[in-house]
RNA sequence: GACCCCUUCGUCUAUCGGUUAGGACACCAGGUUUUCAUCCUGGAAAGACGGGUUCGAUUCCCGUAGGGGUCGCCA
């Protein structure tokens, strides 16, 4: 082995999505991998802009903050594809030249019928152009034309692709794919082929909805006598229900998982879960696995995205977060200070809520009544006139009490049910409603020790008004 | 339709031909002498199907079925 260098390249026609997301992961795994014995080992990031058409602004900058919030980060300045036509435009002239690419003048509407004619027909052909390569007149021209690789009718490719293995595909089955358009703009095909070469690329990592492209590159590659780089193609994530990526699980831009209180730590945890690496223990990160992390071992088959499990490890990283990492995250992501409330009343609300808070979005909702009295969603048709008694006998007793600790509470609470001769809950519910909005929730004790004694009160006082 | 890829509990996965097929999420039951949740213990749950090779196949090979990808002057 020697060092390595790999590329995320997507085009900014859609957002990052979870999917792309998990093809970033790996290249930079990889790499971050390699750099433990190759320091000049390389993730690079190459945004494909070549469709002026689709590229919009806020899709590149979809894909720059994605990446960065997940801490994917790319070495060196960004490559932007379009500031290299020219070269990609040279390299067509010289496979022009060499005879490995020819002049085509077919029209988009003879090519359509004729693909519409061979399906029709069911017979297996790709190639729709077959008359212009030797036609003399034609390849003269010194416009109006498009540029079209030669690909031979006979023998084989077989790529050896870190993932899938040996793959064949025959040369006839190999369309003799546009280079440059009409327009003499290049196609995706080339400037992949070319700014790969420059950039030194050894290994392209990249959804396996790329293989069959890998050999109509692979073309380009041996045509221009360039070495040819490891293909690695990834099988790719579909939705819970086996179909595609949608918008319902998943294929929104990768930033409103923060906006839903995901933690990036929890992302990129589940991601590596999926078909990149397994153990025992399910929650890990990047760095406690690198050692162990293989291309080869990366499974072939599609995975499906499983909010559950996500949650789960979500709430795994919430439990093991700081209070301060809370506080700025929500400050900095949530628009939500918590540093305006009293200090010793955060910090005993977090210690308790991030226990049981799926999400930083659910932490804050669970949080959020016992800083903001106000906003209490409570009725006084939800509390029932025996509760209204048992409450101001139960007022009275806690008003007298002074040392306000969880045992304590506990004991002078259980004391109470006993001596009223009622079920806890029948304190509990309409207490914990008074207090925090809600019926149900966490212990009671709890609740007033996050509140104190003379908050506690003053909200059980404000309900009677 | 053609070509390529895939197929172990509902989901993510482990298994270097010989295992009571293991783990995790979710689910169910019990426990943590208060609800919800956490946590703990236990439970149910899988090799798509059919052939071969082999003493022995989830594992290797072939076929079938099912799923996915690709067939653009998009990337």
């Amino acid at each position: 082995m020697s060092s390595v260098i790999t590329r995320f390249a997507p085009s900014p026609s859609g957002f990052l999505h979870i999917g792309s997301v998990r093809t970033a992961l790996i290249n930079y795994l990889f790499v971050k991998k390699s750099k433990k014995e190759f320091k000049d080992s390389k993730f690079l990031l190459r945004i494909e802009d070549t469709d002026k058409e689709r590229s919009e602004n806020k899709y590149f900058e979809s894909i720059i903050n994605g990446l960065k919030w997940l801490n994917i980060n790319w070495e060196e300045e960004i490559y932007i594809q379009s500031k290299n036509i020219n070269l990609h435009k040279n390299i067509a002239e010289d496979l022009l030249n060499n005879k490995k690419a020819f002049k085509c003048i077919c029209t988009k509407e003879q090519l359509d019928k004729k693909r519409e004619k061979y399906v029709k027909e069911r017979k297996n052909i790709k190639r729709l152009c077959t008359t212009c390569e030797n036609n003399i007149d034609i390849q003269s021209l010194k416009k109006d034309y498009c540029v079209r690789m030669s690909i031979p009718n006979n023998g084989s490719i077989v790529i050896d692709d870190l993932v899938q293995g040996k793959v064949e595909v025959l040369n006839s089955e190999i369309d003799n794919f546009i280079i440059l358009r009409r327009d003499s703009t290049p196609t995706y095909m080339l400037s992949v082929v070319v700014d790969d070469n420059k950039m030194g690329i050894t290994h392209i990592i990249r959804g396996d909805d790329h293989l069959n492209n890998a050999f109509k590159q692979f073309h380009i590659y041996n045509s221009l006598n360039w070495k040819i780089p490891k293909f690695v193609h990834i099988p790719l994530m579909h939705g819970n229900d086996g179909s595609k990526l949608s918008k319902r699980h998943g294929s929104m831009d990768i930033i409103e998982f923060k906006n839903n209180g995901y933690l990036a730590n929890s992302i990129v945890n589940y991601l590596l879960t999926l078909g990149i690496y397994s153990s025992k223990n399910e929650i890990f990160s990047i760095d406690s696995i690198i050692k162990d992390f293989e291309l080869s071992k990366i499974n072939k088959s599609p995975s499906k995205f499983d909010y559950e499990k996500l949650n789960f490890i979500n709430l795994n990283y919430i439990k093991n977060l700081n209070n301060n990492d809370i506080i700025n995250l929500f400050k900095n992501d949530y628009n939500f200070d918590a540093t305006n409330f009293d200090t010793n009343l955060i910090t005993k609300a977090l210690d308790i809520l991030k226990n049981r808070s799926n999400t930083l979005l659910n932490l804050k909702d669970n949080i959020l009544p016992f800083l903001i009295a106000k906003n209490l969603k409570r009725n006084k048709n939800d509390v029932s006139e025996e509760s209204i008694i048992l409450l101001k006998k139960y007022k009275d007793i806690i008003d007298k009490e002074n040392e306000w600790e969880k045992e304590k509470i506990e004991r002078i609470t259980k004391e109470f049910t006993n001596n009223e001769n009622i079920k806890f809950n029948e304190i509990g519910e309409p207490i914990r409603l008074i207090l925090t909005g809600k019926s149900k929730g966490i212990p009671i004790s709890d609740i007033l020790i996050i509140l104190g004694k003379k908050e506690t009160l003053e909200r059980i006082n404000n309900f009677f008004i």
